[in-house]
DNA sequence: CAGATCACCTGCTTGC
DNA sequence: TGCAAGCAGGTGATCT
């Protein structure tokens, strides 16, 4: 599940929740993301993290069940539940954080047109969604986003990254930042599993003019699906070229 | 080396 | 209805 939005909203709610808590003898002074992570920093410069995978949840005061794999328990009586059906997601305590921060490339929220540019022409030979999916060269994006981003700056998935014009990526990285705004302004995408941390869906599914759609949100026509990657990709033959 | 594919695990949907 | 196959928000290992 998770991608960019959903652990940005659930850093936000968190942040207002946990500071100051104390948690095995460890203050929480800051929760922050990096690429999908998430991370609690604690005063002794140990931090604990997060990766949600596909179907992690991570609830305040949630009341465990059927897929809780860890309860974090507060000083104050309050926790933190980590759910997660498939078991894709982990959580681990560490001393230092660098090193699992180190391998990601630049938060998708912070590209600038140049950089972006670069990382097109570093991966000139790659399919755009998939180099939008690599998390080592912008941070952030998956499935639904990539596909999203791709379809509202008119360019199919397909194409290598090397045969987009300076003015699709500028369209790109438009719609990057838009899109993603927008996503987190509606606490994410709900599509199954995915909840923000005080158990709510995301509204953004509502807002999905491409993504598991069969008609294009733009001109009504037929959605078409490509796997590119391993990846379910969806786009308009009309809108994109 | 880079890009593509598989494997991880579980549950829900689809089609015979 | 029953059951097998297919599919799912991610990513590290293993292939070609």
């Amino acid at each position: 599940m998770p991608e960019l939005p959903e652990v940005e909203t659930i850093r936000k709610q968190l942040h207002s929740k946990l500071i100051g808590k104390q948690w095995q003898g460890r203050k929480i002074v800051n929760i922050r993301r990096r690429a999908k992570l998430l991370l609690i920093d604690f005063s002794d410069k140990s931090s604990l993290v997060f990766h949600l995978k596909l179907t992690g949840q991570l609830l305040f005061n949630g009341v465990p069940g059927k897929y809780t794999r860890a309860v974090f328990n507060f000083d104050d009586g309050s926790n933190l539940v980590f759910n997660d059906a498939r078991k894709f997601g982990w959580s681990k305590h560490i001393q230092n954080s660098q090193a699992i921060e180190k391998p990601f490339g630049i938060d998708a929220l912070e590209i600038t047109l140049t950089e972006l540019k670069a990382v097109f022409v570093k991966k000139k030979r790659t399919k755009i969604k998939t180099v939008l999916m690599d998390q080592k060269q912008l941070a952030g994006i998956g499935n639904i986003y990539s596909d999203e981003i791709l379809f509202s700056a008119k360019v199919r998935p397909d194409r290598l990254a090397g045969t987009i014009n300076s003015q699709e990526t500028s369209k790109i990285l438009a719609s990057v930042k838009a899109i993603l705004k927008k996503a987190i302004e509606r606490r994410g995408s709900s599509i199954e599993y995915y909840l923000d941390a005080l158990g709510q869906k995301g509204d953004f599914v509502s807002l999905h003019r491409i993504y598991h759609k069969k008609q294009c949100g733009k001109c009504g026509g037929r959605v078409e699906r490509l796997k590119i990657n391993g990846r379910t990709a969806h786009y308009c033959p009309k809108c994109q070229q």
